[in-house]
DNA sequence: GGAATAGTGTCTTTCAGACACTATCTG
DNA sequence: CAGATAGTGTCTGAAAGACACTATTCC
């Protein structure tokens, strides 16, 4: 088989960068960062081709740096979502595009880049301009990835607390809800999210006293954070 | 930017064809479906490079047909599952490896070249030879991808009878329930099982009344069929 | 004190799971 | 008849969801 002469397409990796801006704070959105772009002129993610031998991660890493201003932890999962492979989808040139999404707090965003938007409840954003390509389909299918995460009701399944640290230690109950609803696009019941999120949680202690956070109004609520589960690392 | 002249990895789509045999019979099994090959000798999944400006499921049918020898309904879902992207992992040549799970009944693999091979319980194959390259892993991850569509206990949402077409209609729920059973790899309740299973089945009726199995012992059980929700198509 | 939020205790409903009992076939 | 499998009805325990009531802050 002569491997070499074979047509090859361009591989491109497409990201679409998912954070929750004001976590913690009163009202917290769920949203996905997009970049306005010139060549056809419009919105679009970032992304870029695969270089000679680099991996996805690099590739994510190198889009990231070049092409978004932020660095990256290396340990940041990256998830693939969907395969573009319409061949007129680029008409410059037969290229498919692997589209990845990662999931980072607002922290880790800071002076990339981009727009930040924030995604309806049905998984679209609310623009005017639709997205260049097929990008529309991938938030969507980024915001399904991600809610799957944050769902915590599953059965004879301990939930997970903010998985995707959008959330940074120590909280309340309270700000805890709202980031999982910012991420699920719908309330959820207050008291039966808080037993079930405190069997995952460990209250912050000083002097053997729960810590209280600073309430602006009412009583002061007690902080958490993340229980270390035993063969847990520290770190993600 | 100067697309045409970047270097291009050669892009396979590596095929994990999952089925269940017997289904319908008293012991059915989940199986994946391997073939030997010589240039490294060993097993691999079916798998090819996508030629000029084809789709990944044109290259999927392809590999179907030349490879596997079996025509496979264009209706039928092929689901992405991993990419794989070491640069080494091919010693022959820069290429990656778009995995991807097509679940069929084992009808549909009449006649097909290669092995079906069971799955253990834990989504390993049975093998004293493992798969080239990374298969294994694609195979564990297509059994992981099947047992989240088979699993009938979620959270106000209803489940579904063997969703991918495994059994054919009409059947029993003992029939459906061992067939769950094959592909998640544990027994169900059978009381709960059936509970839930009936909310989306009808049962088979001729001069309105129910139409019975003809079994080796016991009683007889009434015939089932997948219920017709409005605004579902008849077909897949 | 009153508004606002946190936290506790309890009740109801739902449903998974268990089990007893009946029904209907074969040998 | 006994053995086997199908199907029904009922009970229990756990957990979701709802709600009442108390606790603690700021104004």
């Amino acid at each position: 088989m002569d491997l070499e002469t074979f047509p090859r397409p361009g591989v491109t990796v497409d990201l679409a960068l998912l954070t929750v801006i004001d976590a913690g704070g009163p009202d917290p959105q769920l949203c996905v960062l997009i970049q306005s772009r010139t060549d056809p002129d419009g919105y679009a993610l970032p992304g870029g081709f695969i270089r000679e031998r680099w991996t996805v991660a690099r590739t994510v890493a190198d889009v990231c740096d070049r092409k978004v201003g932020i660095t990256v932890d290396p340990t940041v999962p990256i998830r693939l979502l969907k395969v573009f492979d319409d061949p007129d989808r680029d008409e410059r040139t037969w290229a498919i595009s692997i589209a990845h999404a990662v999931f980072l707090p607002q922290s880790d965003l800071a002076g990339a880049r981009g727009t930040l938007v924030p995604v309806d409840a049905d998984g679209t954003l609310p623009l005017p301009e639709a997205l260049r390509f097929d990008h529309g389909q991938i938030v969507a299918a980024a915001v399904d990835s991600l809610r799957e995460r944050y769902e915590f009701r599953y059965r004879d399944a301990d939930p997970v607390a903010d998985p995707d640290f959008f959330l940074p230690e120590p909280f309340t109950l309270h700000q805890l809800r709202k980031v999982h609803e910012a991420v699920l696009g719908e309330p959820l019941h207050k008291d039966n999210f808080n037993r079930r999120m405190k069997k995952v949680l460990e209250p912050v202690l000083r002097d053997g006293r729960p810590v209280l956070a600073e309430n602006l109004r009412g009583r002061p609520a007690a902080l958490y954070r993340r229980a270390r589960k035993h063969g847990d690392d520290v770190a993600r």
